[in-house]
DNA sequence: ATTTTTTTTGCAAAATTATGCAATATATTT
DNA sequence: AAATATATTGCATAATTTTGCAAAAAAAAT
């Protein structure tokens, strides 16, 4: 029996029910699981399914969903968000970007913090729901579905009348040269937007993300004023960021 | 049985109840608690649930779960809602209001429609994510925590950049005298912003709020072109608004 | 403040998967 | 056709993950 007919077998049945085990599969192709795994393996490797202990179930495609990019780097965001809690005091008119960094913030936050939120972000007043005491003011625009921001020119337009006191941004790259930048270009006009009209901007960044750079301009690093990252050890490039004034924690 | 069989059980489970418990699951899927505490915390962790003491809840971190509190007319409203389905066409720009009649009607959208929609309700936007082909223009303001609607002079402002073929105009109150009124001044101040950008107002209201008023003005009758109702059945009342030139619905 | 319940954490047993290796089958070259 | 190279397969073993249990910690309830 050839490899693609098994192929062919496991993936009919994947079309009908909703998983396949190794078990089944190596019993009624007469192989050894271990060729079943390894079937599995290769057509996983091809998208075509997903692997999982003890079979493969199918494959859910599409582009990457709001929720999926959420689990990627938790855990360091989390310790992040933690950390960047210490920045929010009542009072406080705060803006939100719409990445996940910030998303994990507004998880945290405490019920019993007085703040006003200024966000484009819809997961973020989905989050604040239940704070009672939090004010938030949405930025319109134009929905982007996939990661349920607000951008274009309503929105800049909307972050430029507020003075809000801190910016609570997410980095997708930050460059000690080339500064802050992102791979959309919409959402880094928004950024620079937020940027602008805060007095103070706290910079989410996980480790992975200093020393790269990507498509579009955000902003210089001198706008910053202070870098959270989730890693309390010095590496050389925090003294470049002292060294300009920012704040690493 | 497959880790990922007892995910879909979950998930499954939460699409219909309003939550899952720790204990039952257990019992249902033969393994510990803890394995269901397992399951439940990485169901979390990809956004799927919301994990809460003893269980879990549905929960996604993109809308989703702006709780809908309307079991009010939701029969009448239905009806209407399917009635005022009928105006929409394809490349329309239509404003969606941020009522639950409207909400309704978002919620029968089919999904090949192809058009525009502004709207200034977050429940709206929960319901069109699906919809690949309607774009969304999000109104920015101050949000209002129990309806999760944005009102405030942004709002305002925003619906006056557009001029929109449609506005699907949840009514409070209306009277032949005394035209459209409300309950809220700021609500109401938003739905005249939308009403007078529009080409074409359509108003849904149940037959109750028929001949009734309240405290704050939104529009005179002469500014409705059509009021879709729950009931065939003429009333003398009726005629009043076709004099008027006002379609009956 | 105390009791009860639930969650977190560490740990060991069981199950699953990855890897190296030898045997077999298949393809390619001469 | 024979020889050689390449790929596939099954098995043993090592590494990893999952799972249930028990104790400690934390959160509600009283």
């Amino acid at each position: 029996m050839l490899k693609e007919e098994r192929f062919q077998v496991i993936l009919d049945r994947l079309g009908q029910e909703q998983k396949v085990y190794l078990g089944r599969l190596s019993a009624l192709l007469n192989v050894s699981e271990d060729t079943i795994r390894r079937d599995i393996k290769e057509l996983a490797d091809q998208g075509l399914l997903k692997s999982v202990r003890g079979g493969a179930v199918p494959h859910s495609p599409g582009p990457h969903h709001f929720r999926d990019r959420m689990s990627h780097d938790k855990e360091q965001k989390q310790i992040i968000a933690v950390k960047a809690l210490d920045f929010l005091k009542d009072g406080q008119v705060v803006v939100f970007d719409g990445g996940t960094s910030a998303l994990l913030i507004a998880q945290s936050l405490p019920k019993d913090l007085h703040i006003t939120v200024v966000t484009n972000s819809f997961p973020i007043v989905s989050l604040l729901e239940e704070h009672e005491h939090v004010e938030v003011l949405f930025a319109g625009g134009r929905l982007l579905k996939n990661s349920f921001v607000t951008i274009g020119n309503d929105t800049v337009q909307f972050f430029k009348k507020f003075r809000p006191d801190i910016c609570l941004l997410g980095i997708c790259s930050i460059h000690t040269e080339l500064g802050v930048t992102g791979p959309d270009f919409e959402e880094s006009e928004v950024k620079r937007a937020m940027i602008e009209s805060s007095k103070e901007v706290i910079a989410l960044a996980t480790l992975e993300k200093l020393g790269t750079a990507e498509a579009y301009y955000v902003c210089p690093t001198d706008n910053l004023s202070v870098i959270v990252t989730d890693q309390s050890s010095d590496y050389e490039e925090f003294d470049v960021y002292k060294e300009k004034g920012i704040r690493m924690v």
